[in-house]
RNA sequence: GCGCCAAUAGCUCAGGUGGAUAGAGCAACUGCCUUCUAAGCAGUGGGCCAGGGGUUCGAGUCCCUUUUGGCGCACCA
């Protein structure tokens, strides 16, 4: 893991705060608190490798213009043990540092000698996150949504196992309740259209109109003929759903499965209703006083938790609400599984139900601030120009099994993955289809593809990596170099960042950098023909820079393809 | 009506806890392959950060407000 990079900021701070306290020793600043103060990677590559705002922080507590600490602070700073060897005073006064020869040295030499695990970090502490997504309705076929929310969802998972947490994803099935009955019903009013003619039977007004209905009507036909035409209403459904809803569950595993996506459970809802634990989680509130019975329903007090409206529990025909399972399917997380902390990925058009599930969590007698929810901008697909609604019940929809027919999966979890979750996105179908050049997710595998091919030609030549001396590393010099070793060094940092946003989408805009670093690197410098020594140096950077890249496209579980 | 999210270049978007001259990509234009992959690099043009107030040394970033979009406010899930 690395430290490096992670030590750099802490350490120059403390250095920092040494040379205040020597400075008010001394008499150079007047005694007082020590404030606040950031260190940050300046935008601007000439105000060096870290700058901080220590002075200007500090201008009211010390009552003195900030260049005045500054220039204190600059003359009794001690950097040794720190990765920076010089510090400069700029602008309304910034305390600039500029890193050392020896931190470029270690960076390339760690993440060699790390490989796969450079950029994992322990800073998670295996403590065991859940992280649930796509959930889709085993009703019928998954949607775009559900592609933008596998690709983040499953990415945000791998952030937070490489930035050192006990990951599990999960897959959420909603195999039970009303949508259930109302699947059981459009089946059995398809089914019996075969039979009877579609004028005959009518289809019910909120059933779901889709064609995969149809199709697996007709399948059931084609296995049980009339068998079930004749039989009670109730029998006919349940045959029917126990036939269909297997095999869309199938459906989706295996279209995941095409996405590299792969779960660790697939938690059905029926199993909360069959083994008690719903009525288990009722009981809790009953007993905290958090239910009331109105107009033959029992209601959640949801309004004594800050709610603008109290929730059904039990509907006045006896049966839960998905509001009330829901319930029990968290506690079935925290209390049930201990997880300590569980992130659900939603679509943005579940907002409102954030605040009541966190709000039961607390009325449960659990903390809901260890649920976070993120939220996925639906998307938006468009075709030939077209916004293409994507109805499930129009039946017109694109499902994720054709977006991945004609999307390269790469493709799709990097374009997925460009954006944080809480922004609308279009996706072009016509343009991500023929997406070559264009689409940034070739634009760093060909950086990988480069540097592979570079190892390759050298070792036609019979020149092999070696493990180079740190006066060999030293002599990466050019700018080029020293900023491609900075950013790889930042890796680490980034992922954690990104686990603490929820944000895998910054791993993606990092890697971009990555390679466009890399071909500024890859054009301004040669690595053959330098002379041993530079040519071996510029080999070990390369391999560096391959590491890297194909640390953080694996993590995303994209291909880092050795030749393109 | 109430609430949540948003508004940055022609288009799509970045801009961790406020910092130095607001950045990429695409599109447009101009250069660079007898030398490791040109799916690349270098350069040019392009902006009232939606409008208006406020907070302070300092605001794209924080607060208030207006406008414009997206989405919620079921005994649906």
């Amino acid at each position: 893991m690395s430290k490096i990079e992670l030590q750099a900021a802490e350490r120059l701070k403390e250095a920092i705060r040494t040379a205040m306290r020597k400075s008010m020793e001394n008499g150079a600043l007047p005694k007082a608190e020590i404030p606040d103060f950031t260190v940050e990677v300046p935008a601007d590559r000439s105000h060096g490798d870290r700058a901080a705002n220590a002075a200007m922080a500090a201008a009211k507590a010390f009552h003195l213009a900030p260049r005045k600490i500054a220039e204190a602070i600059a003359a009794t700073i001690d950097l040794e043990g720190t990765c920076f060897d010089r510090c400069e005073i700029a602008g309304p006064g910034f305390l600039n540092f500029f890193l050392n020869r020896r931190f470029y040295v270690d960076v390339v030499k760690e993440i060699l000698r790390e490989g796969p695990k450079y950029g994992r970090s322990d800073w998670g502490k295996k403590r065991k996150v859940m992280v649930e997504f796509v959930s889709a309705n085993p009703t019928g076929p998954m949607h775009m949504g559900n592609a933008r929310g596998g690709a983040l969802g499953d990415c945000l998972a791998s952030v937070l196992d490489a930035a050192g947490f006990d990951v599990s994803r999960e897959f959420y099935v909603n195999d039970a309740g009303n949508q259930i009955l109302k699947f059981g019903r459009s089946l059995a009013a398809r089914y019996l259209q075969i039979y009877k003619g579609g004028d005959a039977v009518e289809f019910p007004e909120d059933g779901y109109h889709g064609e995969d209905i149809k199709e697996r009507a007709a399948e059931f036909a084609k296995i049980y003929g009339d068998k079930y035409v004749d039989a009670p209403e109730e029998e006919r459904q349940k045959a029917l759903v126990d036939f269909t809803l297997p095999k869309n569950i199938e459906k989706m595993k295996s279209d995941l499965e095409k996405y590299r996506i792969v779960y660790d459970t697939w938690f059905l809802e029926s199993t909360l209703h069959n083994d008690g634990e719903l009525d288990e989680t009722i009981g809790i509130l009953k007993d905290r006083g958090m239910t009331y019975e109105k107009d033959g329903a029992l209601w959640y007090r949801a309004t004594a938790n800050g709610a603008e409206k109290d929730e059904v529990l039990i509907r006045r025909n006896g049966t839960p609400t998905y509001f009330a399972a829901d319930i029990a399917y968290h506690r079935n997380k925290f209390v049930k599984r201990g997880f300590e902390r569980v992130i659900d990925v939603w679509g943005a058009d579940h907002h409102g139900h954030v605040a009541r599930m966190k709000g039961a969590m607390d009325a449960i007698g659990l903390d809901g601030s260890k649920l976070d929810v993120v939220l996925i901008q639906l998307v938006r697909l468009v075709r030939g120009g077209e916004v293409v609604r994507m109805s499930k019940r129009t039946g017109k929809a694109i499902q994720l099994g054709d977006l991945l027919d004609e999307v390269p999966v790469d493709a799709a979890r990097f374009y997925f993955n460009l954006r944080e979750a809480n922004s609308q996105m279009d996706f072009d179908l016509d343009l991500a289809v023929q997406q070559d050049s264009q689409n940034p997710v070739y634009y760093v595998q060909y950086a990988h593809a480069r540097i592979c091919s570079i190892v390759k030609k050298l070792a036609a030549e019979g020149i092999h990596p070696r493990a180079c001396t740190d006066e060999e590393l030293a002599l990466l010099t050019a700018p080029e170099e020293t900023e491609l070793i900075r950013h790889l060094s930042a890796c680490t940092e980034e992922i954690i960042a990104s686990a603490r946003a929820y944000d895998p989408a910054r791993m993606t805009r990092y890697v971009v950098t990555l390679a466009t670093l890399f071909h500024k690197f890859y054009t301004a410098c040669r690595v053959k023909d330098e002379g041993e020594s530079l040519t071996a140096a510029r080999l070990n950077l390369c391999l560096a820079a391959a590491t890297v890249l194909k640390n953080v496209l694996s993590m995303f579980k994209i291909t880092a393809p050795e030749s393109m």
